[in-house]
DNA sequence: GCCCGTTGTCACGCAAGCGTCACATTAGCG
DNA sequence: CGCTAATGTGACGCTTGCGTGACAACGGGC
């Protein structure tokens, strides 16, 4: 929840309001008044989210955004712009930006706040939420549901990211360090041996179908979801 | 016959127009400004009908919507294309590409609104105002009345619109994040606890008849609507 | 004006789940 | 056949998520 934003704002008094506000809901706010030194911070820290305001010295707020959607590895980074409301009418008129939301100004800090949550929300890791089946053990991403044999297993959230990875990624030896990365996500510091204790979980709630035996280890590598012995 | 309805459409001042009068209407609205976020949408919230810019920034409109009629489970939802009066001509070609109907701007709030409701009627299954029934718990839209085993159960607007929603999406686990793009609405600001209290008041209206056990949490997830344990 | 139903938010408390450690067990190697 | 490293396993604090009641702000009806 706790995100790192970029405001791209010209004018203090402004810049500085958002900041506090951002800093209080519990975000990291790093501010940029003008185009270009915004485009060395983004380089440097890859933000969450950019806040543009629409006008700009130099380089005006549209360029910039259409600028950065265009770049590569900047384009998956959401925008939300800041315009105030006299220019709505005129300047939108010819919009081609791929600013993900607007704000006009003035606006509350708990808009704002709302409308960074939103934005924020969905980039949420999508896993395919097609229906895996292997050996009579099922798990279902939509319903949540996880059945062997037609039996219901029920798992913790952990243990079923975990075994919906490894049902995605059969036959395939996984080290912990890839589990972490894959399940646990990259930026989270855990033990590695924790993998070993949530393999345990899993392969407990497998047991009433037998199917704790697809949950497979490989010693000195990992660990491996298949039928085959 | 409140429907969910999103709009996809990259001008604030016109995407709030058509919000304020779907929301006059009694629509539940959520409004995208560009192809890729209303794509994510769709997927999370599964609204009832969408209204569909001609012209959108990166994607066109007409291709977006192609790409909505070839996917499985979205080619179900209606598309209505609005188009600005010059780009008239190009009303066939809108309509091969599997948009259910066409508004040119300007429009009129009746003139939309009418159509609207044509589209909707126009669909047989899961009509959005059909009865819908599950274990002994009955909804009727039209009416606005719940009824377990018989017996009525009387809710407040936001837990009748709630409830209507795990309803006719039964089986499925929505997280707080999607009930409030379903329930509410992407354009209200609220917190996602909130979901959780409403969760609570519907859960209480049910008691009287058991059926609170139909509404499950899934930890770490959000909530269903099942029978099943 | 006043009242009452509804709504969103907060604070508190409990319980599930998580990560880590310590110890038991096993596999592989000479 | 013992030794060692890797893995299995149970237990234990601690965090986090969820349930729940309370409350203030609205807003519509009388």
């Amino acid at each position: 929840m706790p995100a790192t934003v970029l405001v791209v704002e010209d004018e203090p008094a402004i810049q500085e309001l958002i900041a506090f506000n951002l800093k209080q809901a519990g975000h990291i706010v790093m501010a940029a008044p003008s185009a270009e030194l915004a485009s060395r911070m983004i380089k440097d820290a890859l933000p969450d989210l950019i806040l543009l305001d629409w006008m700009l010295p130099g380089m005006s707020g549209i360029e910039f955004a259409r600028k950065l959607k265009g770049d590569g590895y900047t384009k998956a980074i959401p925008v939300i712009m800041l315009t105030a409301r006299g220019e709505e009418q005129d300047k939108v008129k010819g919009l081609e930006t791929g600013a993900d939301d607007y704000v006009t100004k003035p606006f509350s800090p708990r808009e704002l706040n709302a409308r960074i949550k939103a934005v924020l929300r969905r980039r949420a890791p999508q896993m395919t939420d097609e229906q895996v089946e292997m050996a009579g053990l099922a798990l279902d991403p939509i319903t949540h549901r996880v059945t062997g044999d037609g039996a219901s297993v029920d798992l913790g959230p952990t243990e079923f990211r975990l075994l919906h990875f490894l049902m995605t990624h059969p036959e395939r030896v996984h080290s912990r360090a890839q589990l972490l990365d894959s399940v646990w996500g990259n930026q989270v510091y855990v033990e590695e041996r924790t993998v070993d204790v949530h393999i345990r979980r899993l392969r407990r709630a497998l047991e009433p179908t037998q199917h704790d035996v697809l949950v497979q280890t490989v010693r000195g590598a990992g660990y491996r979801l298949s039928q085959r012995a």
